[in-house]
DNA sequence: TAGGCCATCTGGTCCT
DNA sequence: AGGACCAGATGGCCTA
């Protein structure tokens, strides 16, 4: 896989050069828009049509037919495409990781931010509950349990920067627990 | 009405 | 060279 490792890259903002193609975003149906998940009445991808009949987000005007080569054009269209399929793709993911972490709020979507913080302490939490159940079932120097805490040692040491009251088991699950409660009352 | 969240477009950068 | 990835910009919708 690929290691994303560059350093933070600089971009030129991108003011309305004169031949933006983005204005004349056709009216093309969606091709790869699955199912998503409404948060009113109208789909999200009903409203981002209609955002996009406005004009997107590139000023319109600014180009002309004789702006930029066709061809050229052309390639960027496909790759918008290619960017709204691996936007679609990444959304999915999203939404399958909502759909296993459990959580109290079922009548709100939760937010990208909502879910990836509610993951990691989901996951953290998990942890917590197997290093405690497996040290307290196998107490002895045989199974998994000396492993499993050795691994968390680890983690804990990799990720550094963790206090004394994280590195208890019972601080991830009471950490999630009260996160779960506030999303509830939606703070 | 302001702020949050989101989808999309876009161009730069990296990787194969 | 072309595709994937990334982040900034923009505008729409929703809620408090």
């Amino acid at each position: 896989m690929k290691t994303k490792n560059r350093p933070p890259r600089r971009r030129v903002p991108a003011q309305d050069t004169d031949a933006t193609p983005g204005e004349q975003t056709p009216d093309r149906p969606q091709p790869g828009s699955g199912p998503e998940l409404t948060k009113g009445l109208r789909s999200r991808t009903a409203r981002a049509q209609g955002a996009r009949a406005e004009g997107g987000r590139r000023r319109p005007g600014s180009s002309g037919p004789g702006g930029r080569r066709e061809s050229s054009v052309q390639r960027r269209l496909e790759s918008n495409e290619r960017e709204r399929q691996r936007m679609h793709k990444l959304n999915n993911a999203f939404q399958a990781l909502r759909e296993v972490i459990p959580h109290v709020r079922a009548d709100k979507k939760l937010s990208k931010i909502e879910t990836l913080t509610l993951a990691k302490n989901y996951i953290k939490s998990l942890t917590a509950t197997i290093l405690t159940m497996s040290s307290g079932c196998l107490p002895g120097l045989d199974g998994p349990g000396p492993k499993l805490y050795q691994h968390y040692q680890q983690q804990q040491a990799a990720g550094g920067a963790l206090g004394a009251a994280e590195a208890q088991p019972e601080s991830h699950l009471q950490k999630y627990s009260t996160q779960i409660h506030s999303f509830r009352e939606g703070s």
